[in-house]
DNA sequence: TTGTACGCGTTATCAT
DNA sequence: ATGATAACGCGTACAA
């Protein structure tokens, strides 16, 4: 019902172009008189631009695609916030895709933004290697494929982590984060640490672990101690179930803040003090970490997304080389403390 | 550079009708030998139909928009994955939209999905009363006209509390989940309960302080212990630091989850004991009330998502007028105890 | 079963 | 400064 640009046009007595001109903040000249009486057309027939229909002609959909594992999940969702803020500042709409980290569904989604000619796609979580060994599905190619042939085609893709195709990047140092963390502990005093992982063969699980093994060795302590894991509540949960047994490590270190508050509940559930029997840290700095006071390292979610829309906004070239490191910064917290019995 | 209609049309040798006919899962029938032609061309020219053209031509966009306060908020993600879920099954597109609750934003936003042609808009937070004496903004009544309008012109508005636009409403009975919480607590025997409240004129905040408020007289409590509140953390903060000078309530009921967490957390750090000291509950059953074991109310928040985006592919009529209401459930958990000194 | 031709609502080019 | 008109890419009556 809303009105279009030919109503306009006949209500003011002028042509389409003209109407056009005035509406849309061409910089082709209109004399203000026809302007103002398309302006009040406009207003009676009540005129709503079709986005649609210039995006269909002008080649720019002003829609940008953020593809993340679950929104649900504060890491992703402060991410995605800050993708968000930048893309309404400048008029575009910020399409969220949940993919549960599931190759098929992020190539579904990439075909569907590439079908509505998104000028951009933000790729927020971490791929996967086939180093670790696990057996990753055919449409893992397929999708390499097809974001390659879309960033071919214009489409702006951005990662906020290592992935297998060509994109340009704006991360974090996940190996570094985590080498902190680790560091920190050691530096308190204890020598048997643990680490809860992230998802087997996601690149940025391999970072972390690698930080972790990293920082122990340097130190000259066992980096043998690493649980499964999946970054989610139950990872903390099930790996302190099984420390449980035996003897507890001085410390653990989540390889995210959602595991490391699982192992901290489950810890503290148990009937051990954490920090005095065991300290627990996690990575990202996520808000529920504030809210248990969990030590961890402060990594720059919201500017990440914020970027990575930037990045998409600045229409030059296929930067698909660029790579920008935002910095992480140690946080540490109430639930690490200093090793209470020294060896 | 993806090839369209035409390129696969010209290449397999027939008219784009039939190219269409063939590739975009029409009922006109087309013989097996020319559709296996045109899929081989499809093929070759890497045809991506343009789904900008085909919802210019059949007038639906297959995109819907999701109107929240804040994405990071727990509250307001769970909302959004229910409603991306099915909206990807079904091949449409959900657009995240952050307001802050101003309805400058949310009006601008309204607009955008308008001009997108969206086929239908979730509005998941509540609206401002003009009840509460708070002077809302010139934008508010803008905004109603402008979402009434856009409801005429056939896009589907749901909304997920009380809104003072028509609209289909998907919601839960958030009175009665405060009543069954601060009823919970009196039960437990505390008599002097507090209500940290939502922000001041909103509809969802005013329906859970009624709530509150009844089941306070129903006791024969007193209801005026209320506090300012915003819904976030920092409320929570603030109430408490007020409190602390005085005599300190029974218990404590947050307008939410993450208000509660705030009370419980700047409780704990005071040294009070909870629930030994003082019982904490709050609203929703966010996934971080888990983390610290609160007492709260389970709103079915990815139920509302999801129901909404299928109210909105449920193609039938304008049901400005539907209005289904999901059971909430109290849980209760270790915030929570027996009044420990008994009048 | 296939093809022709028009329209969806804009922007852009080229005249005037 | 304004207008006529050709794209943009697709679906769909209407014809054949």
């Amino acid at each position: 019902m809303p009105g279009s640009l030919a109503d306009v046009a006949r209500r003011a007595g002028v042509s389409v172009a003209t109407a056009s001109r005035a509406l849309s903040g061409s910089r082709h000249p209109v004399s203000s008189v026809v302007r103002a009486r398309i302006e009040q057309a406009a207003l009676e027939v009540g005129y709503a631009p079709s986005a649609l229909a210039r995006a269909l002609v002008t080649r720019r959909s002003r829609i940008i695609g953020v593809i993340v594992g679950d929104i649900v999940d504060p890491y992703f969702a402060e991410i995605t916030r800050g993708a968000e803020d930048v893309a309404r500042r400048h008029g575009y709409m910020t399409i969220i895709c949940n993919t549960d980290r599931t190759p098929v569904t992020e190539l579904a989604y990439v075909r569907l933004l590439r079908d509505y000619q998104a000028e951009g796609i933000v790729f927020a979580g971490g791929g996967f290697d086939l180093a670790a060994g696990a057996h990753l599905p055919p449409e893992a190619a397929e999708l390499d494929r097809t974001v390659d042939q879309a960033r071919t085609a214009g489409v702006r893709v951005i990662s906020l982590a290592a992935r297998s195709f060509p994109s340009t990047q704006v991360s974090v140092d996940n190996r570094a984060a985590c080498y902190d963390v680790t560091s920190y502990a050691t530096s308190l005093g204890h020598r048997r640490i643990a680490h809860v992982r992230g998802p087997a063969g996601l690149s940025t699980s391999a970072a972390r672990l690698s930080g972790f093994q990293a920082a122990m060795s340097d130190a000259q302590l066992d980096p043998s101690l690493v649980y499964e894991g999946d970054f989610d509540y139950e990872s903390g949960q099930a790996a302190v179930t099984r420390m449980l047994g035996r003897q507890l490590p001085d410390a653990i270190i989540g390889a995210n803040d959602e595991s490391a508050i699982g192992v901290l509940m489950t810890l503290r559930q148990a009937g051990v003090r954490v920090p005095g029997d065991v300290s627990v840290a996690g990575i990202d700095d996520t808000r529920p970490s504030r809210f248990v006071d969990l030590t961890t390292v402060s990594v720059p979610m919201y500017e990440l997304g914020a970027l990575a829309a930037r990045r998409i906004l600045e229409r030059p070239r296929d930067a698909s080389d660029d790579r920008t490191v935002l910095p992480h910064r140690l946080v540490p917290r109430g639930t690490t403390a200093r090793r209470e019995h020294p060896p």
